[in-house]
DNA sequence: CAAGGTTATTTCGATTCTCGAACCAACCTT
DNA sequence: AAGGTTGGTTCGAGAATCGAAATAACCTTG
């Protein structure tokens, strides 16, 4: 339980909101900012202004009348600096430069080994990171870390996976570099803040499941990450799936959904029937591209099991939305089975405005929303 | 997606948090408030005052000098008046008197038919209200309805189950009558408001059970009602429950957590064993009070049945508390067997601070939510 | 028991944010 | 060109907060 500590001012709330009004194309003037936002004409002008001054927000030109004067356009101002992002990941780091606006402009790509510890690490991404920055200020860094993370603190919480990392504050270490604020967050969530503020902004409520050779969501509720009262929340992977065939888990019991609709599930049950020459989840998606129907039914078949799964997570948490990434994502049937095992088991009242669909962003969904977080941490004008 | 309708404005945010910092324990003097609330001394003086004025809050004498001065005590005026609350169920309402601070100081129990619409309905509440604010002042009322509700317009949502409410603006007929907020809710979300207010304040997130004839839950994000998108968040009946039998369910699919863990369904395999003296949910309690071992059993399993649902809820959703209210929640062996199989299903960091408790608000765990409810919804002075 | 330190609260300008009303700017229609 | 319409700014007023200093009431200690 969180005291009180507000990282962001109510002053600063302000900024914020009119500058995801004007990312997200919801407003392009000034009097359409105020008509949003129910303020006086006047305090947006002011307001505005300081975040022109701020290089954060410019003039666009003039608009087109409609009766009267011109409205002067308004938008993100994409030259005056970038949002530095990395998605950590076991064997490589992904990393983006994002504009303001947080579009992804350009992605890199290098080997790390997060066994060397944090600072080996993060001093190879520091140095992409350096190259991006050349010739323009950050603005804001973000940060995705594999596994649990106390994001209070921006340490990894869990001791076992990662050597060295768990207590070390890998915010004041990057800040220290940077002088910008640097925010970090695991990949499930910042994948679902991500995707949800592309559709939904900071409103509404959605899931975004991640199905590949392992399977995990993040969760948003009224346009925030839910982590929950340890940082555990969206875990479904061990969801118990019924006529799953008692297959031991790793978590020590049986019939996990893991077990059956992890893409790690789908190699073992094409080898079981001795499709020996499958070797990843991506072959099996690759047969079931082909058509060939062993594997396209045992890929329905996992999407039924996560539908399954979803249905008792739609029936209580009652989202705007499912969104799926990851690998299987791709794969028509495999969402299809989703969404009518969903549909079928779940109360009418929840699923009547629910939208079933794999996620926009796509492959850099966690680059996405760690530019998002990082952008929500962003230090604005107050005035 | 509502849009950007506070209803409290920022101002009156502060008030709020003094109140519910004074109402908790958590601060008894202006210096206490100021440091909870990082705000400076003169700040919340002021703001004290107003509140003083408002016959909000009063002075309960000094208190015990810590090396200098000796704080002036301050308390939730209990003598300004009350605050009214509504429990509206099948055949009975239940009505209350709070103080300001929440505290249920006085009940009425009256028949009503809900079939007769809610005009006949509410007026003969009305009547009970009058009498309860007899020679005081009304600050607030807090509604419970059974079902779905649209909270900005405080209807019944579902066309079914009440002839003639869906579509009355409960609310706006209530207040015509005492010109002070009415806030509605549904009796499964203040239950849960109740309990976890009364636990946590304003912080961290829970799950509260209803589970007697029928099971419902309420869940709390942050210390407030998650709603959901459509209003039917916490449907957790409806979850698949592996080996149940696949006893057909009201809502068309089988195997539902209904048919094998409700009261109901306790009775059914009651009277299944030959026990046709059973005939209600607390006659299978009592029997298990007894010990009697088929009913035990019965009960246990019930429990274990539970607690498998909940497993996945709370691998999910990852809450500090779920709490347990109903009838089937007086029974110790129940509890025992829901909270046996929560530790055994879920992930350990799911699990490492959560509590699994029977309800302490016990039976009026509804008019307490109402009145935390009602007492959101109040209009403060805002200096 | 008086002096000096400590804690609690209030007083009092200064600052910040917002508002509303008036005003200016730029456009359209006729 | 006149009058209406929309967009935006200027400016004084009001509300909320702050910080620093003043005041109040107490404790400790020589």
């Amino acid at each position: 339980m969180t005291p009180d500590t507000d990282r962001s001012s109510a002053d600063e709330d302000l900024s914020r909101r009119i500058i995801d009004l004007i990312a997200r194309g919801q407003a392009s003037s000034r009097s359409e900012l105020a008509a949003a936002l129910g303020l006086a004409p006047s305090t947006v002008s002011l307001r505005v202004q300081s975040l022109i001054d701020a290089g954060l927000v410019t003039e666009r030109g003039d608009g087109t009348s409609r009766g009267g004067r011109r409205p002067r356009l308004l938008g993100i101002d994409e030259g005056s600096g970038i949002v530095l992002t990395v998605d950590l990941g076991g064997g490589h780091a992904r990393i983006g430069a994002h504009s303001l606006s947080g579009e992804l402009r350009e992605t890199r790509s290098i080997p790390v080994a997060l066994a060397d510890g944090p600072e080996a690490t993060l001093d190879a991404v520091c140095v992409v990171f350096d190259e991006l920055a050349r010739d323009t200020t950050v603005h804001a860094i973000g940060i995705s870390l594999p596994g649990p993370v106390d994001i209070d603190r921006g340490t990894v919480t869990q001791p076992s996976r990662m050597p060295g990392w768990p207590g070390f504050r890998v915010p004041d270490y990057v800040r220290r570099r940077y002088g910008v604020p640097v925010a970090v967050d695991n990949d499930a969530n910042l994948a679902a803040l991500g995707e949800h503020r592309a559709q939904f902004g900071t409103n509404g409520h959605s899931i975004t499941v991640k199905a590949g050779t392992a399977i995990g969501s993040g969760i948003i509720v009224d346009g925030h990450i839910h982590r929950g009262a340890t940082g555990a929340a969206g875990d479904i992977t061990h969801t118990r799936i019924d006529g799953s065939g008692d297959i031991p888990c790793s978590c020590g019991n049986t019939g996990c959904l893991e077990t059956v609709a992890s893409g790690a599930s789908l190699v073992r049950q094409m080898r079981e029937r001795g499709r020996t020459d499958v070797e990843t989840t991506a072959d099996v998606l690759a047969l079931a591209r082909d058509a060939e129907p062993e594997a396209t039914m045992i890929v329905r078949t996992a999407g039924t099991h996560l539908g399954q799964a979803l249905s008792g997570v739609v029936n209580f948490f009652n989202p705007h939305a499912v969104f799926l990434t990851g690998s299987m994502s791709a794969s028509e049937p495999f969402i299809a089975a989703v969404r009518s095992r969903v549909y079928e088991a779940c109360h009418p009242l929840a699923t009547q405005q629910l939208r079933i669909e794999a996620a926009q962003t796509r492959a850099d969904a966690i680059l996405h929303g760690a530019a998002r977080w990082a952008l929500d941490n962003l230090e604005l004008p107050t005035a």
